[in-house]
DNA sequence: TGTACATCAGTGAACGCGCGTTCACTGATGTAC
DNA sequence: TGTACATCAGTGAACGCGCGTTCACTGATGTAC
């Protein structure tokens, strides 16, 4: 019967949930490079070879998670800016950088495990590639309405030239999440993007130590410098 | 003798310096999680138990190469400047920015050590702390010599508002590396020092992968817009 | 509705490997008289 | 210059622990007639 065989699938599903849920806490102590199909499967109350069942391995549980925490800070950041009307570009630009922050503060250990070194001996397969980018999206459709909007017009150009090697990157950053902005912008973009994240792993990571004191409040100001940089209002 | 002892402790500080070499070399396979005394003394023809006599832990000799890798982006940083004239800040700004990401490129995993995820179980102790603002107090330097320079005078002023919250922080950061600067200049400076290892994170931690083509010639654009950001010219 | 069969979940033992750290010890090297 | 003693480097065995993955297996659950 087919809601038979749906019922033994739905145990399945939610107990492949509640793997990834105990693997996700276990981030915690011991890190990615610790994680440990034995301490999870203990605490799922299994038999450790009972995992494979749900896991063909310890690095596809990796690769879950993975994509588990792009789709989690892309949720945050897309849900981030829907309470701000959409003609206020800095509203929405600092509500989706603070999205960002907010998730990394809470998640600290998933937020190492996407943004930060690479686990040793672990390679990231194709299929992290598209939740990775779906932060960027936002962030992108945030710096095209507003460059659209005309926001730009005060700001004094480019800082500094844009190399000409970049001209056929910013062509596929405007097919996918750039729409409309010129090169200068959409390198601005990016050096808004990794500085943004430049910001909160520092943060996270201990160099703010006994140098920023309120780092929400110099967040913010970080943030809206940022933002300025690709023609954001502040 | 004074000689002799002298002798012996010759012998053991280059073996110390051996254990620490291969250590290094040892991060790039299995990180800094996944170093081992065992590995490193098998490597060194030892018994793992004879690594004892120059390191107390583990975690003593993760100390070390994080000590050491501070040292060495400083020392690359600090030699990066002397080749240009004192008053070509742009060109000392550039040369600073870019020895940290070849630094970065030519040791990716001890740079993983000191600027990426903290290593789960480690704490760092207190004597990290003096290498670290190496590489800062340089860009520091050129920053505050820009400006008084006087070239932040084609500057719009502060992108955004500083935050109060943070005036006691800039004279903190004013009286040991951004001396006579700002509020707001020391505020561009974190943020321009964030967002430099903010890029070479991302180009290092596979972030850039199909976005990014020509890496080195955007790397030196957005080191010049990060510059310009705290008032060092383009 | 009942029965024979197939599918799947979970067990328990095993393989072969790794690790940090301690400890009593043997020799060699240096020191002091 | 020679001898007794102290220091130190390195050994080898052990403790107690961890890991990923495989494999033959027992039962339970679902499927098809």
């Amino acid at each position: 019967m087919n809601a038979s065989r749906t019922a033994r699938e739905r145990v399945h599903a939610e107990l492949t949930r509640e793997i990834t849920e105990i693997a996700r806490r276990r981030l915690a102590t011991g890190g990615a490079a610790g994680l440990s199909l034995r301490a999870v499967a203990r605490e799922m109350g299994m038999v450790s070879s009972a995992i494979y069942r749900y896991f063909p391995s310890r690095d596809d549980l990796l690769t879950t998670l993975i994509i588990d925490g792009y789709n989690a800070v892309g949720a945050a950041v897309e849900k981030a800016g829907t309470a701000c009307p959409p003609e206020d570009y800095a509203g929405r630009w600092l509500a989706a950088c603070r999205a960002v922050r907010n998730w990394a503060l809470a998640h600290p250990h998933e937020y190492a495990l996407v943004y930060g070194s690479p686990v040793p001996g672990y390679q990231a397969p194709e299929r992290t590639i598209g939740p990775a980018s779906r932060p960027a999206v936002v962030f992108g459709k945030i710096i095209g309405d507003a460059y659209r909007a005309g926001t730009t017009a005060d700001l004094p150009g480019p800082l500094a030239p844009v190399p000409a090697s970049f001209t056929p990157d910013a062509a596929r950053l405007r097919d996918a999440i750039l729409e409309g902005v010129p090169d200068h912008i959409a390198a601005a973009a990016l050096i808004a993007w990794s500085g943004l994240f430049g910001l909160v792993s520092f943060e996270l990571f201990g160099q703010f130590e006994n140098v920023i004191t309120d780092r929400a409040a110099f967040f913010d100001h970080a943030a809206a410098c940022l933002g300025r940089l690709t023609g954001v209002p502040a």
